[in-house]
DNA sequence: CTATCTTTCAAACGGTCGTTTGAATTGCGG
DNA sequence: CCGCAATTCAAACGACCGTTTGAAAGATAG
């Protein structure tokens, strides 16, 4: 009686989410099994089919813990920043910088796993299977639209449809910061511990998305617009 | 005898290359199985391991098939810049354009599987399965090399530390971009048929590219160089 | 045609996968 | 303490995995 404290209501479910964003992490939605998963967790191997349904409600459930409050506070910097220059138009890198916020301030998370989901979600993007790759778009829809809208009013001097290319490149480039794999370490021989300053990697990246994001038109862009 | 032309030399092994590269990009390494391959391909199932000795071996193979000639012209492509202009700094978006031009001009391939095999790379670099991103990192070694010392020539001025990560940032959205998943594409509306008019991708591209490889330095990124 | 080497084939191998089952255990209100 | 519900557990399910095998078929050279 005097020990529920210590056994929260449910235990078993955040332990098989931690062990399953770590596994999920290193190996991918294929490769971690629930056997891997399970023992992880220390957990029984029906213990995942019990409290979630299935594998591939576990994952949509690893998505959702983290994502979701990631995008309430995403929303929640605009909607700041809007209040705080009511009527006027924002500078795009304060978009930017609200955007990619969350993101790199998870990544200092490492104790409470929040740097694991963080290379989890950066390498999904590119998952191939499909109905994840769905799941990822229908919990980003709402945020994306708002950060959408908010960079067309910035720019509406921009042709939307390079606009548009011009979001998903500095999309792509934060997953990829984000996934931080080692291909790219290899190659350009940096070393792995200075990646996880999210400040400095805050400023770098915001300065290369802005300069991106304001890149001149060139005639062969604004003739295709 | 005269039927020999017809069936040339190793056409199960160009069958079987082809069909993996298809579903290596829509399934993944792990999701794509050795029977679906090989129905694909119209060969026997045991035919994988008689010609490529396992399945790694057939990802390998997959890879130098495309990626050694990408390669190749990369470096062609630099040799013939910096020939042209000998002893003279050579500047950054033509480094860039000389990079992303022979990705860009393999999506056009549709016909031969080119476009499979770019979006399959694309993925490749975020990809769980150690010894697969250990691969592409040996098979893109020698023209990284070459490349991140064109771009130490080209931007003497810049911190080294600052250059790794602006390099790392382009290699990024180029990744991204290459594998061209739905995920972007669902949140920001644009449509999929203009993503492979490669001439235009490569002008956005470029000077997106271009942009972010020059942003101003600001204070905060020139203390921590 | 025969002998030899390469390639294809159907079948099976041992393992691992996600999931299910039904009994054992635990937690808790009355 | 009892009874009921929630949870945990060991064991097994059928399906699919990558790989191997040895025989059949095909191609090639003498």
């Amino acid at each position: 009686m005097s020990l529920r404290a210590i056994k929260p209501q449910h235990e078993t479910r955040t332990r098989i989410l931690d062990a399953a964003e770590e596994l999920f992490m290193q190996h991918g939605f294929e490769g971690a099994s629930m056997r891997m998963l399970t023992a992880k967790a220390g957990v029984n191997l029906a213990a995942v089919n019990y409290h979630f349904g299935s594998k591939h409600a576990l994952i949509e459930a690893v998505f959702r813990r983290r994502l979701d409050p990631m995008n309430v506070a995403r929303i929640a910097a605009l909607d700041k920043l809007e209040a705080e220059a009511p009527g006027r138009v924002l500078a795009p890198e304060s978009i930017i910088r609200a955007f990619i916020g969350p993101g790199l301030r998870m990544i200092e998370d490492a104790k409470g796993g929040g740097r694991n989901f963080i290379r989890l979600l950066g390498r999904t993007y590119t998952e191939p299977a499909k109905s994840i790759r769905a799941l990822i778009g229908h919990l980003y829809a709402p945020a994306m639209e708002r950060y959408k809208a908010a960079f067309e009013r910035a720019l509406a001097q921009m042709p939307r449809e390079e606009l548009v290319w011009r979001i998903y490149f500095m999309f792509g480039t934060l997953a990829y910061t984000l996934a931080a794999t080692d291909t790219v370490q290899l190659i350009a021989g940096c070393k792995p511990e200075d990646r996880y300053d999210a400040r400095l990697l805050e400023e770098r990246l915001a300065a290369f998305l802005t300069a991106g994001l304001n890149a001149p038109l060139k005639s062969a862009i604004r003739k295709a617009a």
